[in-house]
DNA sequence: CTGAAAGCGCTTACAG
DNA sequence: CTGAAAGCGCTTACAG
């Protein structure tokens, strides 16, 4: 932020291009208790059922049972407890009613990056889960690093959120254990907890990746370059376990030069793309890993003078419009994240602990548009 | 989730393709404590301080100062604290020690959509910032739908969240003043509040649609359509007035079938432009209101027989390898969010409230990649 | 350096 | 139908 924003009545245009104007209300304006309020203590004096009860003339207790909706109060006493709470503008303090109730009705999820397309539809559909059952939802970015993924879990552990739905960057979670053992329901996405025993969801990542490069197979091709995100992340490892799979299944030796894993950062997926698609025996066609790798590659690919045969893991968007289609395994995140949270409340409302560990796994759909039907081209 | 999941011993696909298997864990290998654990009351069982306390045989503030790392602590003393702490998994519960301190480090964020491409980079623009600040972002979707917004404002107001950053969907906010006035920090951002006064952080909706409108006509166009989302929406209006801003700077009277707006559903959108795009003077170029109604737009455009000119207000992905490239009039989601983010932490640090509602305006970017500079085709 | 008491704002368990 | 007391798990304010 600025220092000293524009103060001068006309509007004025900042070194950033932001054009910023004094709000319309002075100080004058507002309440007198403002300044005490924006000092943060005591949630700036808010009412409690203590001042409704005071000014309603009724007991505590007869308060809690209005707000809450329960029964055993006359009309004329809920009427006069509304008229307080009315004036008051009481809201109830759902942190001290959580304290007491040992459950906070609310939910975290830990993904990788909440700005990834992927994981949109999935968080959504988390929500949405968590919205049918009352629960809040609080999200957070592991930005793939493990120390980050457990920081954000244990915070999350220790506002007591009912659940967690985990999008692994780390593969050790025995530090979850005692949280687990505590009563926290947790469910992992999209790749496998570690050395614990925890529900997953997972799609078919080895079965997605393999049918995807049997089909560049079925259409004539035999070097079939694969790039890949690191391979310490489970579904970049099963994916090429897939590829792998398929061309042995055909056959086909591969070289190891047609195999790039790494960081999905388009610098690096270029460089990858460019070097096999070099030399004396290039590959035909690329398999690529996730979106992010499947987007790089195709920028490539524009820029290159033969026709390059793709297909992508991920569906991204637009995918149809491009010149060629471009084919791709998809997997559905919505779809993920739905079953993932359904599977949490079922860990929560069965109360007994009946639910044993479960590995699920989703099928992927493999959606040809045309770059994956592409004929080898030497 | 199924009623009855399979139970064999190998995988079995169910009716939707998924495949199941049982976790690698009996209940046997189960901790005892596990059952009462799930049934969720008292969190479970967790130890305390004062368990800690116990074991460790000391005070219940000698825990609270080795916990929160305060000075006056001997050495043997911390040590044996730690000990018990470890010895019993030990987490502080955060929600007693909010209730006492009045602050929860927790913000919420209400937008329309978190599956929108649009809103992943803003919300994780805002979780960076609250991060910087030792802070949580509860996220909620409003799904456009005003009432919605409420709920989950005021449900967040009553977890006390520390402040709110608000996507509005409705247009009158006073519901929020009591929240205000006890304290809890407010920036709408993307659209501006409705009947009360406070911060928000916009982008330039109105001068970016005006820009590219005017790329139209300096291209040659003089019959454009516009295609937007429901005039109730802050944005949809703007860049409503932009548009008619430019065509009248140009001296082109502004035929009302031009004009479309309404829900941004593929199948309203469609019809939309099939309609503009048909009769005896159709629109030689459209301008699309959004990131939703250029997809839409872009696939009509594609199976029309003549080239038609477009430039679509958000950017999206892929925009520059469509034949041809789609001009957008670009804004950064990610400056919208973190630029709201500071602010709403700015209102929360200022300890006397010394933060006059502004209005920040954000500058849009056209960018240029071919189909706002096709010339008119009759 | 250490800890007992009071209190944050609710709900629970109980008594009238 | 109504309410006083105790307690959820911490921190604050204070006394030794």
């Amino acid at each position: 932020m600025d220092d000293s924003p524009p103060r001068a009545d006309a509007p004025a245009d900042d070194r950033n291009g932001r054009r910023i104007v004094p709000g319309t209300a002075s100080r004058a304006d507002r309440p007198a208790d403002r300044p005490a309020a924006r000092t943060g203590r005591r949630y700036g004096n808010r009412p409690t059922m203590k001042d409704v009860a005071a000014r309603a003339g009724v007991g505590l207790k007869t308060v809690s049972r209005v707000v809450n909706g329960e029964p055993g109060v006359t009309p004329d006493t809920e009427r006069r407890v509304q008229e307080a709470i009315q004036a008051l503008g009481f809201r109830r303090n759902d942190s001290a009613r959580v304290l007491r109730k040992g459950r906070t009705a609310s939910i975290g999820l830990i993904l990788e990056d909440l700005a990834d397309p992927f994981y949109g539809p999935l968080s959504r559909a988390v929500e949405e889960v968590a919205r049918a059952h009352g629960a809040l939802l609080i999200n957070g970015s592991s930005a793939e690093d493990p120390a980050r993924e457990q920081e954000l879990a244990l915070a999350l552990c220790a506002r007591r959120v009912d659940g967690l739905v985990v999008i692994p960057a780390g593969d050790d979670h025995r530090y979850l254990e005692p949280e687990i053992r505590a009563g926290v329901a947790m469910v992992f996405v999209d790749r496998p907890a570690g050395r614990i025993d925890a529900d997953v969801v997972l799609s078919d990542n080895f079965g997605g990746a393999r049918d995807g490069v049997a089909h560049l197979i079925a259409h004539g091709h035999r070097r079939i370059g694969f790039i890949g995100d690191m391979p310490r992340i489970h579904t970049a490892a099963e994916r090429l376990r897939g590829y792998r799979a398929a061309m042995e299944d055909a056959g086909i030796p591969v070289a190891e030069k047609w195999i790039s894993l790494g960081a999905t950062d388009p610098e690096r997926v270029r460089r990858a793309a460019e070097e096999m698609l070099s030399g004396p025996e290039p590959v035909t066609a690329v398999f690529t890993g996730n979106n992010r790798v499947t987007v790089t590659v195709i920028r490539v690919l524009s820029r290159h003078p033969r026709p390059v045969a793709l297909v992508g893991f991920d569906d991204i968007e637009l995918a149809d419009l491009l010149q060629p289609g471009v084919t791709v395994v998809a997997q559905d995140a919505a779809a993920l994240g739905r079953t993932a949270a359904e599977r949490l409340f079922l860990q929560l409302d069965g109360d007994g602990a009946q639910v044993p560990p479960e590995r699920i796994e989703l099928p992927t759909r493999l959606v040809m548009r045309g770059s994956g039907e592409l004929p080898p081209v030497q």
